[in-house]
This record gives structure tokens, C-alpha cells and sequence, in this order.
DNA sequence: TTACATTTGTTCGTATGTATA
DNA sequence: TTATACATACGAACAAATGTA
């Protein structure tokens, strides 16, 4: 009754089982919102015990790449207006209260990418990108200006019409217009002084302290596929950090 | 070959084994640094399968409170100079580098804690509070003032000299030294004017733009043990946020 | 309402592999 | 070499949630 292990190739068999329901998520064959097939399925597609299939479809859950309902099956996760939404806007008022902020979409322009961009999204020179810039308002004050770039290459024929019209957040509009999904941020904070446009935008004087955070988002392998540059009005709201444990304690 | 299940109490049994690993740590019984019991012994002591112990502890060890180590057993994380400290250590110079600051301690009293400091604390109005200003370099430059409070019921008898002769981080020191482990963090940022003061600390122009921190820092069950506000100097250094699956996608 | 099939969640236990002292 | 400890893989049995007939 002792297999001898025939399937550990590069490395460990549920880490393997791990890399291709990720590139299952990545061609797009499991969809956001649907179901991927169940355990049992799985199980007999990838050839393992269920205990593996699990091991490897924990951690994909723990990256919040999957959802898991009992009883109705395993999800691809989406970008709604729900608690994923807050994982990416940090804004609150200084009283403690989350909302979904109004947008206001200001410019929508199509140019090539400078170099800073580039570096960023990891295009070659020359190639082009979106540029548009939205402002936010929470509570019915414009609080932040979003300045945004998306590489051509991944969101091919986008249109200002398309974008001023999307249902959902930015995110989701990613990932059912264009398949791109973002899983990770990486931003960088930075005190400045508003600028006269800056000012104009959002109420504020010139001079005023603001902060701008720059931020790449990342789909699947790392893949850059946004680069915003926001500045935000401090005056009446915090930019909120949670370092914490997944869980109740 | 069937048992019965005789364990679920108010839930499902490896959360209550889990409580019951968290009530050692919080009682002291497993010490920073120290291992705890093997699994074997776990086994034993809780009555349950290996599984499920080890289901316990993987929310432990995804939380960072435990740290395993193939063929050497699972020891009670600490806060020292390695890749913990940077958890809570946010702030990067613009190219990127990331490095250890120096640290000089500015003023030490031990006062009565202020409104603020007893709602953020969770203290009764009247009870003392240590607060003591420490300015942090890198790279030979002062970045940042932190203005640090800690509940005198949680750190009796700190003392200037302690402090300054601590060997480690500060988070290592409140743990060695008072058993008090910081686990999450909650921090607000807003971007405000040099004062004249703060000016003076870090060698900037009055009025120029700097972030400004405030952190509350939580041990196990959520208790406040520390509330801290960070004024950064962003000239030439950032605060770095990372929304990050947890693992090598 | 009830019964049933499907799907994930929990618990159990065994065998073997790998790292450490 | 040997013993110990964690890591991986297997799979059975039952519980709980869900949707449907």
C-alpha cells in the first residue's frame, strides 16, 4: 500500500496542482464570478488525493484568488462593491467612516508613454498608453485626484464613453472589459503642497498639504498592468493602514 | 471505527484548539523566542489528530504569532532585526533602499494621559501614561519624530535609561522586557505644515509638507498597548504600503 | 414540507519524506 | 547513525450548507 512518489518534478505535488488552477485563472478558462469545478472534479483532472487538491486550493483561497461557499462551490473572486472594494481604497473620514466615494471623470487622452511610465509598467519606449484622471468625492467634497495610465497593449480600443459608463469600481471594469485582473498594489506615499491645478480640482488653497501616493497594480506573475498617481486632500480625511492577522483572534 | 464527535462545544474544534494555543501565548506559558511543544506532544495535551492541531496552528503561523522550522520544532515569533521588523517599519528611501534607522531619544516623562491618549489607550481618565519623543535617522539624515505613549499599567517602572539601552527594536523590547507582544497595527496618515519644532528635529523649513502618523498598536484579544504619532520628513524618503497575497504567486 | 443529491468543511489516522541536532 | 520534529500525500467518514425535485 506504499506508492512510491512518481509526481514530484520541479518541486512539491500540491504547490504543482497550485500553478495550474492559477494558469487556469490566468488563460481565463475559470472566470471571475463562476465556479471552477469541484473538489471531486478537480481531484480527477490533476490526478491527486483530495487532501492535496485542498492544500493547494487553501492558499489560493488565502490570496484571496478564490472564494469558498460550502454547500455551492468555489468562486473566482471579483472586484465588486463589496468587502474586496476596500481592500484597495484606503480612504476614510476623520470621524472613522467608510464610503464609496463619486467620481468624476475630468480628461480622457491616449499618448505615448514617457519614461517613468516605461520603467513602471515595463513597456518598451515609445509605446502607447491611456491617460485619464478622475476626482473622487466622498460625502459630497472632492477629497482625491486620480491621475491613471494603462498600458494599449492590455486594454485594447478602451474608450472614455466605456469607462464614464462602467456598473462597478475601476477594477472590475478590468476584469470584465478586459480580462486583466489586479491582485497586488505596491504604493508610495509623499507629502507635497497643492499645485494651482491641484487646487482648482479639489477646493483646496494653494499651498495646502497633500498627499500623493503612487501606486503600480499587479495581476497574475507580477504583471504591471496600472500606474496612478493619486493626491488627496487630508483636511477632513486619513489615508487608513491595517497591518493585522487574516482572522479573529 | 467511528467516533462520535464528543468535542464541539460552542464551535468547530481546531478553533477551539487555536484558543486555547493563543491563551498559552497570552499567559505567558509559551515564551517569545522559546519553542512550543512538539505536535506530538500537542496531540496528547488537546486530545485531538494531528490534523487538526496542525490545522490550528497553520492560522497561527499564517498570522505571524508562531514561526515553524522543519526538524526543529515551532517557536513564539519575536520582534527582531529581521524580516519582522520591517512589517512595521514602512518608510524607504526614493530609490527604493531599505534600511535600519538610527535612533536618538529626545525627552522621557511619565505624565498624565490626556483624552485622547484614554479613548485610544483604553484607559480611566487620570491613569499615567510614559511618553518619550525619539527621532529616527537614515543615511546620516533625520526622517522622522515619533511621539510615543505607553499605559504605565502595561510597562511598570520604565525607566530613560532602559529604553535608551534597549538592544533591540522597540517592539523586541516591550516583549523581553514586559511581555508585551505587538501584533497589529491600525495607522491613520494625513499629510500636514512643519511646525517650528518639528522643523527644528528633522531640519526642515517651517511650513514645509511631511506626513503625519497616527498608530495604535494591539496585543493579543485586541488590546491597545501603544499609540504612537510619526511625523516623516518625505524629501527624500517614502512610506511604502503593500497590498500583497501572502506568497510566491 | 420533505427528501435527496451535490459541494465544501471538519476530523480522523497512516505512511513516507526531509531537515535538524 | 540515530532520534526527533515538521512537511507532504493519501484517503475515509461524517457534518453542514445549499439547491432542487
Amino acid at each position: 500500500m506504499s506508492n512510491l512518489r512518481d509526481l514530484p518534478p520541479g518541486g512539491v505535488l500540491y504547490k504543482d496542482v497550485k500553478r495550474r488552477v492559477l494558469q487556469a485563472l490566468a488563460d481565463g478558462e475559470f472566470k471571475p464570478g463562476e465556479a471552477i469545478p469541484s473538489e471531486k472534479k478537480l481531484v480527477e483532472r490533476f490526478g491527486v488525493s483530495i487532501g492535496t487538491l485542498r492544500k493547494a486550493i487553501d492558499e489560493l483561497v488565502a490570496e484571496n484568488l478564490l472564494i469558498r461557499h460550502q454547500g455551492r462551490g468555489t468562486f473566482v473572486a471579483m472586484h465588486r462593491r463589496d468587502d474586496h472594494f476596500f481592500r484597495f481604497f484606503k480612504v476614510a473620514h476623520e470621524d472613522g467612516h467608510r464610503g464609496y466615494p463619486t467620481v468624476q471623470q475630468k480628461s480622457f487622452r491616449r499618448i505615448k508613454a514617457d519614461k517613468a511610465a516605461c520603467a513602471l509598467l515595463g513597456l518598451e519606449s515609445g509605446e502607447r498608453v491611456f491617460h485619464f484622471t478622475n476626482v473622487l468625492s466622498l460625502d459630497e467634497r472632492p477629497v482625491m485626484i486620480d491621475d491613471i495610465m494603462l498600458p494599449e497593449r492590455l486594454f485594447p480600443g478602451l474608450t472614455e464613453t466605456q469607462l464614464r459608463e462602467r456598473p462597478n469600481t475601476l477594477y472590475n471594469f478590468y476584469q470584465d472589459a478586459f480580462g486583466v485582473n489586479v491582485i497586488q498594489t505596491e504604493e508610495r506615499l509623499r507629502a507635497v503642497l497643492a499645485t494651482e491645478t491641484e487646487a482648482g480640482l479639489i477646493g483646496v488653497d494653494v499651498g495646502a498639504p497633500l498627499i500623493r501616493i503612487h501606486r503600480v497594480a499587479f495581476s497574475f506573475h507580477r504583471l504591471p498592468v496600472e500606474w496612478r498617481v493619486s493626491t488627496l486632500d487630508t483636511a477632513h480625511h486619513e489615508f487608513i493602514v491595517s497591518q493585522m492577522p487574516k482572522e479573529d483572534s
